[in-house]
DNA sequence: TTATATGTTTTATTTTGTAAGGGATATAGT
DNA sequence: ACTATATCCCTTACAAAATAAAACATATAA
């Protein structure tokens, strides 16, 4: 299909949002919050790690911050690459609901 | 995550486009013309079978038609659980992207 | 020097997606 | 009648992705 899966649009979507505060445990309450689902780190990380090996995102450690147990964090940031597979799935959800207006939500 | 996949959506989302002549070589022609990709059959009748075995859609076979070739096909319809669960996904992408002014279509 | 908080990463399992091909049953042609 | 061909359904084997659970690492606090 070649078109993103839902996680992964979800994950892209949620570090898009994050601007610069895109680590695994904010993107983890991100996707949360916005799907009103639970995700565990194993949901937040596999895709992402994928994504990454994809060129669609590229990450980079940032310094330890001075608060207890801070280490420091992978952050991520969406690559070019990442930007169009995202408008992708956008443009086609788009296209299919502006075509369908018999379709409505109950 | 418990939403749709995006196949499972696709799928879907064709049927009710397809109304009352919703079978496997329709559906996979309707998809391949709304994705702008290549269906196999086996992508299309997978889930198919799996939306069915979820109570999503329901099946039955039609009254063969006097065409050449032309045995009796099994008709899929959304059940009000299909519409429910498409539905769902159509208000996460229009809630995502409703709250996201940041990101414009390059 | 031990306890605890914050983060990352791996592993094992289940679920889902895909390509390729086999089988059934209808009409068309001879 | 019988062979050819069209239309459609369904299976199977393999590949990829999603998920839960837990292990590992490293910082400060006490």
């Amino acid at each position: 299909m070649k078109f993103l899966s839902r996680p992964e649009e979800i994950i892209l979507f949620t570090i898009l949002r994050l601007k610069n505060n895109a680590y695994c445990v904010p993107i983890r309450e991100k996707a949360s919050e916005i799907t009103g689902k639970e995700w565990s780190f194993g949901a937040v990380y596999v895709p992402l790690h994928r994504l990454e090996k994809k060129g669609l995102v590229k990450s980079s450690f940032d310094a330890p911050t001075p608060v207890r147990g801070g280490r420091s964090k992978r952050i991520y940031e969406i690559t070019p690459a990442g930007m169009k597979a995202l408008a992708e799935v956008r443009e086609l959800h788009e296209s299919m609901w502006k075509e369908a207006p018999e379709f409505s939500t109950e």
